[in-house]
RNA sequence: GCGCGCCUAGCUCAGUUGGUUAGAGCAUCUCGUUUACACCGAGAGGGUCGGGGGUUCGAAUCCCUCGGCGCGCACCA
């Protein structure tokens, strides 16, 4: 065999190997099945990236979602499953205009206005599709196996055909109005955002409390008070109980005498100030509703850019900022300053995207009903009948509840029913020029809606595009077909089998696409929902440029590799939670890469012939047992840890199986016993194997340098199936895994327990390493195995002589110790320290004797004898036993010191 | 205000329906170049599982309560 370089290099291979699978073509499930890799009929599994918005670059939270993706897949593929991962990328509305805006501005101080729509939207697609490009190439780097033949993009035609038709059908159905209602609008970006865009932060401002009439209203926001003519109090509120509803008044207000109305209310907080307020139906939400309840007066105050209107009198044209202490003064010089609350906090509602301050305003938008009832036509839903009647909120709470999508971890279905217990109509209109154009037409009072434009002169297109979730509540299907159309990718891959995102997204999406998929499609959009956790850093802290903290993926992998990234992001992380992430801890995976780079290398010098279909091998020794016992163990672990979702249990598992138990005693083992070229070459092929979906990398370019170029171990075979009886029986078996067809070989652990012992004691001692020892074991029913072990215990614990009897009486020039009801016994002539080993001796007696004396305490309690199952009893009763004769053992010892 | 999560070794976290003397990685200390690997090996120290109470034969695990940290949603006139 060929010797490998002694350190392993990931840069020198990675993009090679990426290559080269790119070019197989088996990221394209079809191709596997074409090469007979894939069976025709075998079980889909599918998912769609969530793609990523083409604004920039992928950053660690991107990889997180990437690793655990490619590890599904990779896992899926090798399982034989008819496996299909399609790439996107999302044109994001608002974040992508947002962001060219800014650029435009930063660069050249333009506004898109200067520009002109067409020229703007050249600007932004070039923009997009540099981050596209440089998205996908990033991608690549992190190894993902997506088939690129199927890449989709949110803005292109397919996708494009696919909103106009979902627009159309849910017009057509009543599901989608057009509609006055108050928005949260952005007078900087011109544009209403929905509620889940608006970011709120907290600050202090003053409040104002003025009279109104007879009353004292507060507010912090005196400029939109000159249209307020009605006074709300809470009906229920005895201070107020002579004014009763309906009743008017005269007061002098901001700009002379007004008649004011009083209405009552529940929305009113009567703890909140003095109980009164005046309303604002055009510029808040909770004004707005009220209004609405009482058939009251709205109008508007201050205009979309910010300014106040002609109502406002003096003020009128002004900025609200700039008209705030103007009029707050004018009233103070009438007199009508009652106080000013200078500790106030509130909370203020930004845009998420870009800042600006939001300025609710009533507008005609387009919406979408979610409490309007319709029919179910051809229910491919559980639990759903065909012609029953539903609403989308409805079915969005019933696809959830009666299971038929799992949300992991199990407690974000209570984040996902808040939200959609209280879901309101879906403002679908954005006044922004990049998106999906809404598909509406207007000719006078007429509207149209249509896949396409109307027929007939003097129609204008909506100007404004569509929600970017709109388009992005149909990523289930889109990439796989069109909305109407059967194709046979539909049929395979759809519903798909995960989806697999950050939490913070479940309201934003994941609701969009069940409400989206379940009303177009009539069928879930997925089975699972795997919700993964925020990358921190090392403090905790979200990363953020500001915080100069920011690990990014592509960096980390040029110094570490790519496996070590990824291993880094999925060990040591649950589904669910945020995780801390340094370059300390990529680090120890890269050690870790390296480490199981030079055990390959070290097996591959011990193999004799490679052979890439090896079966299991006959075993010859105590150690070949036990090591393919752990192995067949880690492999039922991995392979159901995988199908529940817990990619870190698996990883360290396989860890712990790698580096504990193969690397640092069987392969040492190896050097001992020699002749293991077909047990190395098994187990080295099916470790390569299991840890592929995690590391592919490295995995890959090891088993190229043992089978040759044309192998390849993406496509090799997992090496157990998932209906195997050990795989399904493991979770019975508390402490142990699976043995069906490898014998328990609980003996070895005698002989590593044995070894370990005299290495602690010469450690004690501290004896010279070289030096080597002569020991006596007295090993009752246990010496034969010990003999068939003797050449492994002596170069393992550095030996010279080892004597192996029935019974033995402790040498008088020795140190001794019991383990697993073996009596060893150190020869150190001259160097035993007699205190010292009573006193050990009487240590570990104190500590074994507490530990029996608990033990015998708790068997003698009748209520833990009847109540607790027979095999915890038999268990602590065998202990018990094992403890009692290691203390006669010890205590016989001591006898030799007296 | 409503809801969720977290608090286990110096640090990061496992601990699956309550049942080994509570585990791992990193860090620390001691020793060591035994030809796969110093990105390594051998050994060690380190925890009254946030506090209190309860249920139980038995609690890190279930219930109550208090405290600290974090997050989401609503309200904010």
């Amino acid at each position: 065999m060929k010797e490998l370089p002694k350190t392993y290099e990931p840069k020198q291979y990675e993009d090679a190997i990426y290559q080269k699978w790119e070019e197989s073509g088996f990221f394209n499930p079809d191709k596997c099945i074409e090469k007979g890799i894939t069976k025709a009929d075998a079980e889909p599994f599918s998912i769609v990236l969530p793609p990523p918005n083409v604004t920039g670059t992928l950053h660690i939270g991107h990889a997180v979602m990437l690793a655990i993706e490619d590890i599904m897949v990779r896992y899926h593929r090798m399982k034989g499953d008819r496996t299909l991962w399609i790439p996107g990328t999302d044109h994001a509305a608002i974040a992508t205009q947002e962001k060219v805006e800014r650029k435009l501005w930063d660069e050249e101080k333009k506004t898109r206005h200067d520009l002109g729509r067409e020229a703007f939207l050249k600007r932004v697609e070039q923009f997009a599709q540099d981050s596209h490009d440089r998205i996908v190439n990033q991608a690549k780097k992190m190894g993902t196996s997506m088939d690129w033949s199927r890449e989709y993009y949110s803005l292109d035609k397919k996708r494009n055909l696919a909103v106009r038709k979902a627009f159309k059908k849910m017009y057509d159905d009543g599901l989608i109005y057009r509609g006055d209602r108050i928005v949260n609008w952005d007078p900087k970006m011109q544009s209403n955002v929905s509620d889940i865009e608006v970011n709120r932060k907290e600050e202090k401002a003053p409040f104002y409390y003025f009279q109104y009439g007879p009353f004292v209203i507060g507010t912090s926001r005196p400029e939109t008070k000159f249209g307020d003519k009605y006074v709300v109090m809470h009906p229920d509120d005895k201070r107020y109980a002579e004014y009763k509803d309906g009743d008017a008044f005269e007061c002098e207000w901001i700009n002379g005498k007004i008649v004011a109305t009083i209405i009552k209310d529940e929305a009113v907080d009567m703890a909140f100030g003095t109980g009164v307020m005046t309303i604002t139906p055009w510029h808040d939400a909770t004004d707005f509703f009220i209004a609405e309840r009482h058939k009251l007066d709205k109008e508007q105050v201050i205009d979309f850019n910010g300014n106040l209107l002609s109502i406002a009198g003096e003020f009128a044209g002004m900025h609200i900022l700039d008209a705030r202490p103007k009029i707050v003064e004018k009233l103070k010089e009438k007199g009508l300053l009652v106080k000013v609350d200078e500790e106030y906090m509130h909370s203020i509602a930004t845009n998420s995207r870009g800042g600006g301050l939001i300025e609710p305003q009533i507008m005609k938008q387009w919406w979408v009903d979610v409490n309007k009832t319709f029919k179910i036509k051809n229910s491919k839903i559980d639990g759903i009948e065909n012609k029953q009647e539903v609403t989308l909120k409805k079915v969005l709470q019933h696809v959830v509840r009666n299971k038929n999508i799992d949300i992991l971890p199990e407690r974000f279905e209570k984040s996902y029913f808040n939200w959609v217990d209280n879901l309101l109509d879906w403002c679908l209109s954005r006044q922004l020029w990049y998106g999906h154009r809404v598909p509406a037409w207007y000719r006078g009072d007429e509207v149209y809606v249509g896949v396409d434009a109307p027929e007939g002169d003097g129609w204008e297109q909506d100007s404004d595009t569509l929600d970017t979730w709109f388009s992005a509540g149909m990523f289930s299907f889109t990439p796989l077909g069109g909305i109407d159309e059967e194709t046979d990718d539909l049929k395979t891959y759809h519903p798909t089998s995960v989806l697999e995102t950050g939490y913070d997204i479940l309201t934003f999406w994941v609701v969009r696409m069940i409400l989206m998929t379940t009303y177009l499609r009539e069928e879930i959009p997925f089975k699972t929902v795997y919700l993964h956790g925020l990358v921190r850093d090392d403090q905790g802290r979200k990363m953020s440029k500001s915080l100069d903290n920011i690990i990014d993926p592509l960096d980390v992998s040029q110094k570490f590799g790519t496996d070590a990234v990824r291993l880094s992001l999925v060990i040591g992380s649950s589904p669910g939670n945020d995780s801390k992430l340094s370059e300390e801890k990529i680090g120890s995976f890269r050690n870790f890469a390296n480490k199981l780079w030079n055990m390959s290398r070290f097996m591959l010098l011990n193999i004799n012939e490679s052979n890439i279909n090896i079966e299991k091998p006959e075993v010859k020794t105590l150690a070949d047992e036990w090591i393919l016992w752990c192995l067949k163990d880690v492999l039922c672990r991995v392979t159901t840890d995988l199908e529940k979702f817990n990619f870190s249990s698996a990883g360290e598992n396989l860890r712990a199986f790698t580096w504990d138990d193969l690397a640092d005693w069987y392969l040492e083992i190896a050097k001992i016993e020699g002749d293991k070229s077909e047990i190395l070459n098994y187990i080295l092929n099916t470790i390569l194997k299991l840890w592929h979906p995690f590391m592919p990398f490295v995995t890959e370019q090891i088993w190229t340098e043992i089978y040759g170029e044309h192998e390849m171990l993406m496509i090799s075979r997992w090496p157990i199936d998932v209906s195997n009886e050990d795989v399904k029986k493991l979770k019975d078996r508390p402490f142990f895994g699976a043995s069906s067809d490898v014998t328990d070989p609980a003996s070895f652990g005698i002989i590593q327990n044995v070894i370990t012992n005299i290495r602690f004691l010469r450690s004690d001692y501290k004896i010279d390493p070289a030096k080597k020892l002569n020991v006596i074991i007295s090993a009752g029913d246990k010496k034969d195995i010990l003999r068939e072990n003797v050449e492994v215990i002596k170069k393992l614990a550095r030996l010279e002589n080892i004597t192996i009897e029935t019974k033995i009486e402790k040498p008088v020039q020795s140190v001794a110790f019991v383990e697993s009801g073996v009596e060893v016994f150190i020869n150190l002539e001259g160097v035993v320290d007699f205190a010292k080993e009573k006193d050990r001796l009487q240590k570990e007696m104190k500590q074994l004797s507490g530990y029996v004396t608990g033990l015998d305490k708790k068997l003698g309690n009748k209520q833990f004898v009847d109540n607790a199952p027979t095999e915890v009893v038999k268990q602590e009763k065998e202990k018990l036993e094992e403890g009692k004769s290691k203390l006669k053992k010890l205590a016989h010892q001591l006898e030799n010191f007296s």
